[in-house]
DNA sequence: ATAAGTTTGTGAAGTATTTCACAAGCTTCC
DNA sequence: GGAAGCTTGTGAAATACTTCACAAACTTAT
């Protein structure tokens, strides 16, 4: 596996994850080689663009044969970071805080949840999995303290903003939110934002001029 | 409004989205006007895109003086597909479909939630909000008869191919998926896919890289 | 050992999207 | 009413992303 040398498109990284899944699932069952078009046709994707996603990080396939799945599996989890332990917290104990709480994807791939944090004195303490709410006042020093890597914000819109800058201000390096506003952060704090409001008016866009 | 003469871009849609979300909270403390730089601003990107994302669909602001608040909430509203109401069900009473429940965007947003289904039999029957959840397999003639436009996908992975077939052979025009796979449809059906995985991934992938 | 059949890796071409830059149009101030 | 100051709308340029197409490299069959 070789480094990137120019920056890679999201777009890319998106579809790695996708073909890290399936080839996860061949490996699972036994199957030794994958090819672009096999994995393209898993994925909805392109055998070009299979192949240009993964020629930007090395040469991992056998002409004639196709991808070896375990070896290229692992190379995958490399490229994608998912060797190693990430330190996640969430923010929010509410409904969706709860759904993600459940998402077994979280230990499954490296991420541990090491805390749960909401404002209402009524869910402090209360236990959550593994875990107990914790007050959200302690989470900057938190974050601090236990080199928290990433935090899922599942809270309000109106209130996101202050919380990030408050966990950006303790030293987080990622952000995943569930909140329909867009964040402001440094150049070197990487966000995503996940708004269903988005997707659902994507949707209403696409029927309401599908003929055109 | 004019239509727009060429295919709009996903992202543009998206932006137009999130102009909608921000037009509406100055619309509310009773802003008047709103500049392509003030705009660009809220929503984290550049002016000119904003312009140009709007041009699209026509002509809607005053030189010197910006784009009339309320006027383009509404235009935003009619382009995208807001001044109507959609039929929605949500497919898997588990975790995430309660978290969706909760979600007032939909209501808000003209999304009417008409129906839960989910196919284990200790779920059917319970109330669930408003709703009752319904047995899974009446969900085929319920999107027929009552012309449901959009559903929303909560359930595994391995299930989630199976149930979109039998809904788009039942009529379903969009669907929302928040199922970790990639979906099969017929080119008419709209499909959106929230993938919890492949963020924490584009994460762990930007920590991973961050120097780079 | 050779031929036939696959499938990769990748420059080059093609498309799509974003950014630039500026003329045109509107408001406000004097 | 004219000048100064903003801000839009938009072709053109720049950048980004995807698709094409084919030589190179491997496997399998004979």
């Amino acid at each position: 596996m070789t480094l990137p040398t120019k920056r890679i498109a999201e777009s890319t990284v998106r579809r790695l994850s996708m073909y890290l899944r399936y080839l996860e699932g061949l490996d699972a069952i036994g199957q030794r080689t994958a090819s672009s078009d096999e994995l393209a046709q898993l994925c909805g994707t392109t055998p070009a663009q299979v192949r240009k996603d993964l020629s930007f990080f090395g040469s991992f396939g056998k002409r004639g044969l196709g991808y070896p799945v375990h070896e290229l599996t692992e190379h995958l989890q490399e490229i994608l970071g998912l060797r190693q332990a990430w330190q996640v917290v969430i923010v929010g104990a509410g409904k969706i805080g709860s759904a993600l709480a459940e998402y077994r994807g979280f230990k499954q791939r490296g991420f541990q949840v090491v805390g749960v944090y909401d404002k209402n004195p009524d869910k402090i303490g209360r236990p959550w999995g593994d875990a107990v709410v914790r007050d959200m006042s302690t989470l900057p020093d938190d974050v601090t303290e236990h080199h928290v890597d990433i935090a899922v914000l599942a809270i309000p819109a109106d209130d996101a903003q202050d919380v990030v800058d408050q966990m950006v201000a303790a030293g987080i390096r990622a952000i995943l939110s569930f909140a329909p506003t867009s964040l402001h952060v440094p150049a070197h704090v990487a966000v995503k934002t996940v708004n269903m409001a988005m997707e659902l008016e994507g949707l209403s866009y696409a029927l309401t001029n599908r003929g055109a």
